[in-house]
DNA sequence: GTAGGGTTAG
């Protein structure tokens, strides 16, 4: 199905014909319905402006309704081909782009280089360098193309040979080779390189600046600045390098580098005379930058000061200051803030929602979430996983399954709380149709892959879970082995625990406080007295983690099992903070196994102390006195229940309440 | 404002 095509106004009637006016953009379907007006009849073949409409068409990411335009077409020119094929190379589909390639009438130099830099962004250089080879005629394009593709693959010593070789270097060859030796992380031969520039061009100083940052020469890139700063025309792109730099000294926390850079950028009132580009002055990027700075070094109130001074503030800024709120668990001005807001983005409200729904707030967060103009995959993550870290794990799938409803696709983020859902349920088979669906949808990041190992654990799937831990063969991190290790210890695997401990600690991957829960609990579990005392000893002196009361309370449950139940008062006497029902728990069902009355009275009572409700400590004293024929003083327990209304609670099983 | 290369801030 062709249109034929002689002039405009033949095209726009055969489009309105054929019902396919949506291929037209609305900026074109005003100008052809100008060209009718002006009664432009008999014009030639009108291929540009069906070029342009192809090219609009691209631009708003609609390559195939593009493709069906071009189809359609009898005249094209190289343009036209060109054009669909950078399409095409856009959306990195070399196939397509390369079929049209091969197809096409007459190239040009144009078509050689779409062609190349479309095989360089699809990571196929030796397709590229196979085309540059044979091109007739290169231009700086070309050579440009091929050198910043190597650049780009790490390969610099094969863009420094083209470089070298290339008949005559420009500007934009030297910003290629400099910036890709940035990114090798070959910080001096780069300032060596951007030092013997023949001349510099307004991109050269800020990436310069910004490579350096990038290798965390941060001094360095504010030596350049100074150097190299003042014999730079474009004052617009000086004070890009000067923001590039203040943004930089935020992210590593030199507040006050940031802000001795921030005061030395002059800030007029009013510019009159000069145009903004000559000028080197504050802009909203430098203010916004400074803000960052200080909300990353938690300091909002000098961020505020900051804000409150602006004259003019983009939605970034307000965004900025709603989000510092709101990771600093102020609820309260980061709506204030948010409610006084020209124009909230999806990125306001985002952080409204989450905010909310990371302070369990649900309600507040569901209400925000329902009256957004506008969601994106972020929104429902934020509510979803709301959902999930305040344990309404109804809420979260219900709400999954509502945003499939809607349309929108989940990502790792959105599977990774629904994982923790199904972690914290016991709920396997969700969990495998998660994890089926993970296999399908994305490649698993580390994060991913833990949430994987905690449901599989959680769910007592020890060995799949080790088949994932197993599979993350050169990415681990510490939570992985803290998953994996923890697994074990909680479902009685102590051996594997206690072996796979070993093993981190050959790899040299730095336990934490949480690691040492779970060996510890693996050594109460599995008798292990004296290991479980030199594990805990070796968490201060030999990795600084000071023990804190889950810690000791393994400890104590460590000693009390072994029916050292003297030892286990000494533990507790010697703590350095109050001992909580862990730790009495643990000494109580001790000294019910061990028989040791004394000692359980005290635990009990400490119990009775921390938990005034529970009738657990009182029954069980109760049992034991019984059970040694003291009945004064179990009769003496029974009358305390009574004068303290304690009734005695059914017993229930928490995995009847859960399942089915 | 018809197609291709480098590159710069939050």
């Amino acid at each position: 199905m062709a249109i034929w095509c002689r002039n405009i106004s033949s095209l726009r009637r055969s489009v309105v014909k054929r019902q396919l006016s949506h291929l037209i953009t609305p900026n074109v379907s005003g100008q052809l319905i100008r060209c009718r007006s002006t009664k432009i009849s008999d014009a030639p073949p009108d291929i540009r402006r069906v070029n342009k409409n192809i090219t609009n068409l691209i631009r708003n990411g609609r390559v195939e309704d593009a493709r069906r335009l071009f189809g359609m077409l009898t005249h094209r020119n190289t343009v036209t081909w060109n054009s669909m094929i950078s399409g095409y190379v856009q959306q990195r589909e070399i196939v397509k782009a390369r079929y049209l390639f091969d197809k096409m009438p007459q190239r040009d130099v144009v078509s050689w280089n779409l062609m190349i830099s479309g095989y360089l962004s699809c990571r196929h250089l030796e397709e590229g360098r196979k085309l540059f080879d044979e091109m007739p005629g290169r231009d700086f394009v070309s050579w440009n193309t091929m050198i910043s593709g190597y650049a780009k693959a790490g390969k610099m010593n094969e863009a420094l040979k083209l470089f070298n070789c290339m008949p005559d270097n420009n500007v934009v060859s030297w910003n290629a080779v400099i910036s890709g030796l940035l990114r090798n992380g070959d910080v001096k031969t780069a300032v060596e390189y951007f030092k013997r520039m023949p001349e510099r061009d307004s991109a050269s100083l800020g990436a310069l600046v910004s490579g350096l940052i990038q290798n965390e020469e941060l001094d360095e890139a504010e030596n350049v600045l100074y150097e190299f700063g003042e014999s730079n025309d474009g004052k617009e792109d000086l004070i890009h390098a000067y923001n590039t730099l203040i943004a930089g000294y935020g992210q590593k926390g030199r507040v006050g580098d940031a802000r001795r850079l921030f005061d030395k950028v002059p800030s007029y009132s009013s510019g009159q005379g000069i145009s903004r580009k000559k000028r080197f002055e504050r802009n909203v990027v430098s203010w916004n930058s400074m803000i960052m700075a200080y909300i990353k070094a938690g300091d909002m109130v000098s961020a505020r000061e900051l804000f409150d001074q602006m004259t003019e503030r983009d939605t970034f800024s307000w965004n900025t200051m709603v989000s510092g709120y709101v990771h600093a668990s102020n609820m309260d001005e980061a709506s204030n803030l948010f409610s006084k807001m020209r124009n909230p983005d999806v990125l306001s409200w985002n952080s409204i929602v989450s905010g909310y729904a990371q302070t369990g707030k649900l309600e507040l967060a569901r209400d925000y979430f329902e009256r957004m103009p506008q969601k994106n995959r972020v929104s429902w993550n934020s509510m979803i996983s709301g959902y999930e870290r305040n344990a309404d794990y109804k809420g979260a799938i219900k709400l999954f399954m509502e945003m499939q409803q809607a349309g929108e696709k989940s990502d790792r983020h959105t599977l990774s709380s629904l994982l923790s859902v199904c972690a914290e349920t016991v709920a396997l088979f969700l969990g495998m149709q998660i994890h089926q669906l993970v296999s399908k949808t994305v490649i698993p990041d580390i994060p991913l892959n833990n949430s994987l190992i905690t449901m599989y654990a959680r769910c007592g799937a020890i060995h799949e879970a080790r088949k994932i831990f197993d599979n993350m063969i050169f990415q681990k991190d510490v939570i992985s082995w803290n998953a994996m290790v923890g697994g074990y210890a909680s479902h009685g695997f102590a051996f594997e625990a206690l072996e796979l401990f070993e093993l981190m600690k050959r790899l040299k991957v730095r336990p934490t406080r949480i690691t040492f829960i779970s060996v510890l609990n693996a050594c109460a579990h599995a008798g292990l007295v004296e290991q479980g005392r030199l594990y805990f000893k070796s968490m201060d002196y030999e990795f600084g983690i000071k023990p804190e009361v889950e810690h000791f309370a393994s400890l104590v449950d460590i000693v009390s099992r072994d029916g050292q139940l003297e030892e286990a008062m000494k533990v507790i006497n010697t703590m350095p903070m109050e001992p909580d029902k862990a730790v009495w728990g643990a000494v109580l069902g001790a000294c019910r196994v061990h028989n040791n009355v004394e000692f359980a009275r005290i635990a009990a009572e400490a119990l009775m102390r921390l938990e005034p409700e529970s009738s657990g400590p009182y029954c069980l004293l109760y049992n034991m006195y019984a059970d040694a024929g003291r009945w004064d003083d179990a009769n003496e327990i029974r009358v305390l229940m009574e004068t303290n209304n304690i009734r005695k609670e059914p017993a229930y099983s928490r995995m009847g309440s859960t399942s089915s």
